[in-house]
DNA sequence: TAATTCAAGACAACCGTTTGCGCGATAAAA
DNA sequence: TTTTATCGCGCAAACGGTTGTCTTGAATTA
């Protein structure tokens, strides 16, 4: 069975296919009774006008590029998921779909193949690295792109979550309860937010002019058997609370602390970021940061859209974040 | 600065567009000689063909459409993640990508648009539910689609795990060291897999000649206020182990066990499907399931990539399983 | 009434490929 | 030598839309 073209629609209708073109689209002259006409036409036998054909003419194919690291130490699925549903929803209610590219952030291939063969009409990066291969490349073409945490790349355009000063608020409040040695276990320190982050922290210390105990900074720390020596370095040197940078190595630490029947919080404050559903069933309860992705989605494709049809989106929109107390602080 | 076409390709070599298109094609008649007089020219200038015009010329995207639940209690997030690695894994080799389609399951209007679009070649959907009208709506068109978990409609190619032979040996094991009175608690009743692990858990006390407690087989069990009651239930008949149907359900069950002092495995043994990170961190370590999601999708990829190309793959084809021995039913 | 304006819509070129068909040249078969 | 196959390649028509320009007839103005 042919799908029925626009021709089709013409030809029954006595028309030019110029002015179905036009009814559709509602552009150009054409009178409101032909418009009618047409539009019923087209409602009654269920026409769909070839998006591909659109595209070619149109130099347009109402598809998004989201990128998703291809990283598997990253526990982030929560946070990636949420993002793509606030992408989803903004990206729908204009009919544009998501085409996933899901490379490592040091591989443009796949992107570079995407973006010569003008399979969309702008892009997302869920996320940003320090040096961001794929963010460089983009901010030389000429393609519409947003990314979602900040960048050291000047025409970035950027939505993010504000975890600089999420983790200050988190830090000031173990502070005020007189917990000076604090401990920060954190990710991979090429993430942007890993950065940010780090700040915060520091900030913390340094507004209540407290010094930060350098030493019990501990970045990259990936692997099980590298997190278990930091947990075991941290208990010797008399810590106070720890903050992990997400909420996998927190889950870990845990563990780590219960084999060393270390309590919390008991004879250790803990918190960590994202209060996701890894955290969601322990006892004590864990205190946490929120955040909504879902909401920094829609935001970045809203953005999107926004540069697409051409308009300048403001540079950089940061969204807001909250503390969950728990009972692993108090 | 305007993209090279491939007029202008052959207008600078002094030969048609159709011998252009055929060097690259590997199509059609051509003299070697003149083949690769076009590729070099191809590869030194780096002309890239418009994906689009051909599209719109062969009525191929070089697209698959993905189809992902967009369902919020449902924690397979991993499963998701290392599946769609999979299919992309398989996709970009062939050099097609991926169109992601977040839908809820009964919700057919995306994927009709994007059909009715033709935006992909074919269609992969991650999970299947009892009456799919997903599922139902693809095998009335004609669109290839595979399935990732089986499904009752005939047309349909699947790709599965073993799940019902996997629940099958892991309550055998544990009906083997003498747990008769074994609890299941499970999610959505619509999904098939739902279905396979009850008919697994069903035939391993068929095999061994022992009853069913039907009163045990707890269902749909989603929201944690609705948990906390069956498992409070559970606790009060008596009962020896508890199979849970998915890991976040797993660790909600262990915190309610905890605040009721209930000792894993002492007073009761637990098991779960799934081996994923949430339960990574536990103490004592959870007896699960592990099953290989990557390799599922690249199955179902490569399956799609055969219907696509002509070919009629085998209609199911069904993936292994290992059981991960755990303390939590020593 | 003639000149001018303007809205409605048709025509045809164009977007950048693929592909069926035809044509001349060369090689093989009769 | 003539007929037939085969080979290498170009022509032009698709694929299904969009859009700048032109035509037509009716309304407006002088």
């Amino acid at each position: 069975m042919k799908n029925i073209t626009i021709s089709d629609v013409a030809d029954a209708l006595g028309v030019s296919k110029t002015t179905v073109s036009r009814a559709i689209s509602g552009k150009g002259r054409i009178s409101n009774q032909t418009r009618e006409r047409v539009l019923a036409y087209i409602e009654e036998h269920d026409y769909k006008p070839n998006v591909i054909a659109k595209s070619l003419a149109q130099s347009k194919t109402y598809n998004i590029g989201v990128i998703m690291p291809a990283e598997y130490d990253i526990i982030d699925l929560p946070f990636f998921q949420s993002c793509l549903f606030g992408i989803q929803e903004i990206a729908a209610s204009k009919d544009y779909d998501i085409l996933l590219i899901i490379s490592p952030p040091g591989d443009t291939r796949q992107l570079e193949r995407i973006l010569a063969n003008r399979k969309v009409d702008g892009i997302i990066l869920m996320r940003t690295f320090v040096k961001d291969s794929q963010v460089k490349m983009l901010s030389q073409k000429n393609v519409p792109f947003i990314t979602i945490g900040s960048t050291y790349v000047e025409s970035a355009i950027q939505v993010d979550q504000d975890h600089k000063s999420a983790c200050f608020e988190l830090t000031s409040i173990l502070l005020k309860k007189g917990l000076k040695k604090i401990a920060l276990i954190g990710g991979n320190e090429n993430f942007v937010v890993t950065q940010n982050r780090l700040a915060g922290f520091r900030e913390a210390f340094s507004q209540l002019k407290l010094p930060v105990r350098e030493d019990l900074i501990y970045l990259n720390t990936e692997h099980s058997s590298q997190l278990d020596e930091t947990v075991e370095d941290i208990l010797t040197k008399n810590t106070d609370a720890v903050i992990c940078m997400d909420d996998a190595l927190c889950t870990q630490v845990l563990k780590t602390f219960r084999k060393k029947n270390v309590s919390v919080p008991g004879d250790m404050k803990i918190a960590s970021f994202y209060n996701s559903t890894v955290l969601e069933n322990y006892i004590p309860s864990i205190t946490s940061l929120s955040f909504d992705e879902k909401k920094l989605g829609r935001a970045a494709c809203k953005n999107l859209m926004e540069i697409i049809e051409g308009n300048t989106p403001q540079k950089i929109t940061v969204l807001g974040y909250q503390v969950i107390p728990g009972e692993s602080t108090e």
